[in-house]
Formats: structure tokens, C-alpha cells, sequence
RNA sequence: GGCGCGGUAGCCAAGUGGUAAGGCAGAGGUCUGCAAAACCUUUAUUCGCGGGUUCGAUUCCCGCCCGCGCCUCCA
């Protein structure tokens, strides 16, 4: 069956076919430098990287921009304390994000993006809307008039003919026309970092960006727009009204969100204490792999309990695989082929495919992969595994890999030297050769201390990290 | 209140109008000097609750209960 993805904007499952065949323009909405990602942020660019992922295993190139919002009324609140220019604040955190990503192994957006490089860019698309009389002016701010897009509310799927025009909800900082209508242009409040421009000295509101700098990159058109659930409204219901009033078309053809993750059952909360960031998981010695299977193991549209159980079972999962895979590469099987080999992989292959192709059910894609991994094991065990099919066996693992990307352990600082394991290793298997197991198991449970785990296999000891 | 998502074994979780994938944890076993790894057996007569439609519903419809999200700048 055919790639598809559930579309907030028609909340059905669709057939996935870009503009042009082979190339698919996508944009996501990236972080607010303004502090360290936690953990549900994570859960969100998780999704997003197994999407980049998925499309290309379908053979589809990718233009992918991804924003950083780096001018906002936290930065500037936040910067202008700590006596720091909005760069100096924001670079810290983005570097930070950088190495999350890293260490996350979240693939690189073709481009990357910052609001405060594209400034003009963003006053020149207020000019425009306001020559389309979609805007006013209060205050020296400049608004977007809602009563001017009839379609807004499409996506969020909500009727605003309820609301009084006229209401003013933020009545201590702006006036409004009405309620809906946000902000494009912020007016500089006394010594506020600010750009002066034609509309006035201030800054850009914040979904203007957005709107902005995805249609440079990508055109008028994108095929795929993606975020975390929480940002359907407002900000890209905004988005939707800012571009479709510029350019007339249609803006995003599948607009694709994240659930939320809660952590312990609960939401996450700084009242609750329950904000992880990747540094603070890493610190309890929880692996970045570990945790990136986790957050990519639970379908994207499903709100994910974020647990330490649960990261614990990630991690022994991740074992699982990695057993099978070194098995693969390490085990000495008889010449020839097995029955049945390449058809098991094959039928593998495709449950995985159709499971990911089924709006990246996951789940049930890594179902097909454990399956596989026991029958081959069952195989393997009982002599019916031949060199033949490793072939096959890897090209499942690979392909699984290539998706998840949980198979080979990162780098790990420190620890001890391969020789050195090497060397006890031997000394161990002298021991054992002369009946000294007591000495044996000595070296084994000391490796297992400084985390070198010792399996005695046919083909010899093999040992890994843990 | 409006809109939306969800409630499946101890935990995570897939799923279909025809009788419950997978992972983790637990129990027993095989293998092993002992382990590790692997394999086998076992763990939901049952899918929040109550009705209805149907030969048959976890899956469709209605009602109810519970949890969560959004409703102006939070992924």
C-alpha cells in the first residue's frame, strides 16, 4: 500500500503524493532558543527525523528547513537580565540544541533558519499584506485582521462566529480589533532590542517567521508542515491566514503533529519537577540511543508516557537488537543456503515497510522486526541458518537501522582499553582451560563491574559494552 | 462550555466485524562448569462501563465514567 499520513487539515489518513514527484518540500517548526529542549520538545524532532527518514527510504529527496526562533518575548526578557545582547543569549542554547540533536543522532535539516537573518524578508510580507488591506495599525503595532480570511479556523477545525468582534482580551498591552487578530509587528517597548524598519521601530510577531521563511525556501506550496499538536492553534491557524492572504494558494498540503508526551502519567510541569532535558537523562546514565528508541517506538499521534521503566525497557530492547545484529556478524554458520531464509526476510521487510508506510506506525513496524529476530534466532538454533542468509538477514537489519538508527552504540568516553579486555579474556580462558573457576568467573564479574559484559559462545568469548 | 485525542495483560503498545501482534518485566524449562546470549512453555475467555445493531463486536451506533490536550505566542 501506498505511503500516508493523517492530515490535521482533513483529519483523515491520505495518500501521500508530493507536488512534484520526487522531491518533497517540508517545513518544521524548530525551537525557541530561550532555554535547554526537554524532553517532550525531543519527542517532537524524534518524530520528525523518523519522517525525514522514512520519505527518503521511499526514495524521495528532501528540502527540509527547519526554523529556530530566536527573537521573542522570553529571549528578550531573559537577555535584557542578564545584561546580554539577543545573540549572546540565544547562541548558547542553540549550540545546545545542536548537540541534543547530535547526540540524539536527529538527522540535519537541509536548512537551517533564524528569524533575526530574515527580518527584512518579514517586513516586506507585512508591506504586502497591508497593501492587501489585511492589516491595521494600533500603537505602532500591526495586526492581522482575521475578519478579512473567511477561512480561518480550517485547520483547528473551529468556529469563531461565536466570538465578539470588538473584545479586547489583552487589553493591558495591545489593542485589538478582535479577538482573534494577532500580531505581525510588535511595537519596541522602551529599550527593547529592536529593528527599525518601515513599519516602525519593533520586532516581528512570532508566526510571521514561519509563514516567511518557508515560502522563500520552499515556495508558495509546501507539501508537508510539521509541529507538535500544541501549535496547531495558533500559530500555524496564523500561519495559514499570513501565507494564503500573500500568495492566494494553498500553503501546506499535509500538515502532520506530534502528541504530546506526559511524563510519569503527568503532564509535564515545573510546579511537578518532571522537565527533563537529554542532559539530565544522560547524567543518570540513561543512553541517548535508549531514549531516542523510546521516543520513536510509540506512534507519533499517541501521547507517549515518558517513564524511567520504560526508558529502562528502551534500553533493554536496544540489546535485543544489537544481540541479533553482532550474532549476524560474529556467528560462524555452515555453508550454503537455509530454507526459507530470504522469504523470511522478505515477508519481514515488507510488514516493517507496511507498518511504517500506515502513517509511521512504528509500533507495529518494530513488531515485524522482533518477530523476524525469533524466528532467525529459532532458526539459527536449530542449525537452519547458513551463511547464505546473512545477506538478506542484514539487509532487514540495515534497512530497520537506517529508520531507527539504534543498532551501534555511540562513542563512549573513557572506559577501558580494548586491549586490556582482550588480555583478561585470555587469562580467563587459561583459567578455565586448567579448571580455575573461581579465577575465571573472578575476571568475568570484575568486566561486569566496569560495564564489559562476557558471553562464551561456539566460535569463542565475545564481549561487548553495556 | 466548544473542539480534539485516548482508555487493550504488571508496564509500554499494535490491531481487525469472526474470535487478542510485538517489547519489557515475572514464572518454569533447554543449553552452559557457572553465567551471558538464544530458544521453548507460561502470563488478557478478554479489550473503561451500560445498552443497541449483527449469526457474531475489542473493532459499528447511542449513552455514561475516567484521563489528557488546545481555546492567543507552550513541542
Amino acid at each position: 500500500m501506498a505511503l500516508r499520513f493523517y492530515n490535521t487539515l482533513s483529519q483523515q489518513v491520505e495518500e501521500f503524493h508530493p507536488l512534484e514527484s520526487n522531491i518533497v518540500r517540508m517545513y518544521t517548526c524548530g525551537p525557541t532558543v530561550y532555554n535547554y529542549a526537554h524532553i517532550g520538545n525531543l519527542r517532537t524532532f524524534t518524530f520528525e527525523d523518523v519522517l525525514r527518514r522514512w520519505l527518503r527510504y521511499r526514495g524521495y529527496r528532501l528540502d527540509h528547513v527547519m526554523n529556530i526562533t530566536d527573537v521573542e518575548d522570553k529571549i528578550i526578557r531573559n537577555a535584557m537580565a542578564q545584561g546580554k545582547s539577543l545573540q549572546e543569549y540565544t547562541a548558547v542554547y542553540e549550540e545546545a540544541f545542536f548537540e541534543d540533536m547530535a547526540k540524539l543522532r536527529l538527522e540535519r535539516p537541509e536548512r537551517i533558519v533564524r528569524a533575526t537573518e530574515h527580518i527584512s524578508d518579514m517586513v516586506a510580507a507585512v508591506e504586502r499584506l497591508s497593501e492587501k488591506s489585511y492589516t491595521y495599525q494600533s500603537d505602532g503595532s500591526t495586526y492581522f485582521r482575521i475578519a478579512k480570511f473567511p477561512d480561518y479556523g480550517k485547520l483547528s477545525h473551529t468556529d469563531f462566529s461565536g466570538i465578539r468582534a470588538g473584545a479586547r482580551v489583552d487589553v493591558d498591552e495591545y489593542d485589538k480589533a478582535d479577538a482573534r487578530d494577532f500580531v505581525l509587528w510588535k511595537a519596541r517597548k522602551e529599550n527593547e532590542p529592536a529593528w527599525e524598519t518601515s513599519l516602525g521601530s519593533g520586532r516581528p510577531g512570532w508566526h510571521i517567521e514561519c509563514s516567511v521563511m518557508s515560502m522563500k525556501y520552499l515556495g508558495e506550496t509546501l507539501d508537508i508542515h510539521a509541529g507538535g499538536v500544541d501549535l496547531i492553534f495558533p500559530h500555524h491557524e496564523n500561519e495559514i491566514a499570513q501565507s494564503e492572504s500573500l500568495t492566494g494558494k494553498q500553503f501546506v498540503r499535509y500538515w502532520l503533529h506530534a502528541e504530546h508526551l506526559l511524563v510519569e502519567s503527568q503532564k509535564m510541569a515545573k510546579s511537578l519537577g518532571n522537565i527533563y532535558t537529554l542532559g539530565e537523562l544522560m547524567e543518570q546514565g540513561y543512553q541517548p540511543e535508549a531514549i531516542r528508541y523510546l521516543l520513536a517506538s510509540v506512534p507519533y499521534r499517541k501521547k507517549l508516557n515518558f517513564t524511567f521503566d520504560g526508558l529502562k525497557s528502551a534500553a533493554t530492547s536496544i540489546e535485543r537488537l544489537r544481540n541479533f545484529n553482532t550474532r549476524l556478524e560474529t556467528e560462524n554458520f555452515p555453508e550454503g543456503v537455509g530454507a526459507g531464509g530470504d522469504e523470511r526476510a522478505a515477508r519481514a521487510l515488507n510488514e516493517f515497510e507496511n507498518g511504517m508506510d500506515d502513517d509511521l506506525n512504528t509500533a507495529a513496524a518494530l513488531a515485524a522486526v522482533f518477530e523476524y529476530i525469533r524466528d532467525t534466532n529459532s532458526t539459527m538454533d536449530a542449525g537452519g541458518f547458513r551463511k547464505g542468509d546473512v545477506a538478506s538477514a542484514q539487509d532487514v537489519m540495515q534497512r530497520f537501522d537506517s529508520v531507527f538508527d539504534v543498532l551501534h552504540p555511540g562513542e563512549q568516553a573513557g572506559g577501558i582499553p580494548d586491549a586490556e579486555i582482550e588480555a583478561l579474556i585470555e587469562e580467563r580462558i587459561q583459567a578455565k582451560k586448567s579448571r580455575n573457576f573461581a579465577r575465571a568467573d573472578q575476571i568475568r564479574a570484575g568486566l561486569v563491574e566496569r560495564g564489559i559484559v562476557l558471553e562464551d559462545t561456539k566460535e569463542g568469548t565475545r564481549w561487548k559494552r553495556k
